[in-house]
DNA sequence: GCCATTTGACCATG
DNA sequence: CATGGTCAAATGGC
């Protein structure tokens, strides 16, 4: 299976802490993807009990890789982690902004070096037509009157930016009128602990209670070039973690972590956010899911994946 | 009094 | 220099 030797030659490269370990549980979770994989094939939506059987697999095999991950030996992987990371404290942060502001001028106007912009941040847009309530707790900082737009653009950070550090920020502009219509830009992860609440799948018609999260994961054949889509279960609990692991190793991905039922999967739309991909190798990007909802339209920046509503 | 929002100023970037 | 992202004092609501 191609899909595993690409993991092994990543795992090889980032991994070499406890090599084994990590890469026996991916490998096993990309079997068991692959297999799910042909079974979604075969069944239009993919909630057979075949299906079921392996998701469950998929389910103990990557948790078990997370558990392992997220061990104390995982800091002194870190280390070898490319350094154009996103969320650095000296990217972002304002401890490292502060320290270099109050080498300069006391005056409380003068603020020269006091911030520096966020670059390097992944960040991705939805427009929907009600502002809705994401789960995460979010602070207006700003407000911006914006060159050829009818209305101000509202800045917004994550009300633990100070107490947890949680560098994440979003901004919502209004783009219509009638119909309304706002577009959310969500720039940067979550890393804070307060865990979001279920609300928005309010929004949509999916039943909260039957939500799951899956990671999707696009790749390209690249012996018959077709492409190949795999999607794993995942933990609300654990799927920031997983986001954030995945978001610092594989900063040129191209997997979507995606929050849906699983039944009610259309493979049009799967195979359009295909088309998208421009991986000729195994590409891996991991979003958080509580960030994301059902039936927007996300930009990343290189790559647009619809996500259509459900009925 | 505390906390969130407002708003003008400051600053980075292209 | 224009634009837009962020800061922080002022303001308002509870």
């Amino acid at each position: 299976m191609e899909e595993v030797t690409k993991m092994e030659s990543f795992c090889s490269e980032i991994l070499p802490f406890n090599r084994k370990k990590v890469i026996d549980e991916l490998l096993r979770g990309c079997r068991f993807a692959g297999k799910l994989k042909d079974v979604l094939r075969e069944t239009c939506c993919g909630g057979g009990g075949d299906a079921r059987e392996l998701i469950t697999g998929i389910f103990d095999s990557f948790s078990n890789t997370l558990s392992m991950l997220n061990s104390p030996e995982f800091d002194e992987i870190s280390q070898f982690l490319p350094s154009t990371q996103v969320g650095s404290p000296c990217l972002d942060g304002r401890k490292s902004e502060d320290s270099v502001q109050s080498s300069k001028s006391s005056t409380v106007k003068d603020r020269r070096g006091c911030y520096k912009r966020r670059r390097n941040s992944q960040s991705w847009t939805t427009e929907r037509p009600a502002l809705v309530d994401d789960g995460h707790g979010w602070r207006k900082y700003g407000q911006k009157v914006i060159l050829n737009a009818k209305h101000p653009r509202n800045y917004y950070r994550c009300t633990h930016k100070y107490d947890q550090g949680c560098q994440a920020t979003k901004q919502v502009q209004q783009l219509n009128e009638k119909p309304p219509l706002y577009r959310t830009t969500y720039i940067g992860h979550h890393t804070c602990k307060a865990s979001p609440t279920p609300q928005i799948f309010l929004d949509s018609d999916v039943d909260a209670s039957d939500s799951k999260t899956f990671l999707l994961s696009f790749s390209n054949d690249c012996k018959n070039g077709e492409t190949s889509v795999s999607f794993f279960p995942s933990i609300k609990q654990e799927h920031d973690k997983e986001a954030d692991l995945t978001h610092h190793h594989h900063s040129s991905s191209s997997n979507y972590l995606l929050s849906s039922d699983l039944s009610p999967f259309d493979h049009s739309v799967v195979n359009s956010s295909c088309t998208t991909s421009t991986a000729t190798t195994t590409k891996t990007r991991s979003l958080d899911l509580d960030d994301m909802m059902v039936g927007s339209v996300y930009e990343f920046d290189d790559d647009v994946l619809q996500f259509p509503e459900f009925s």
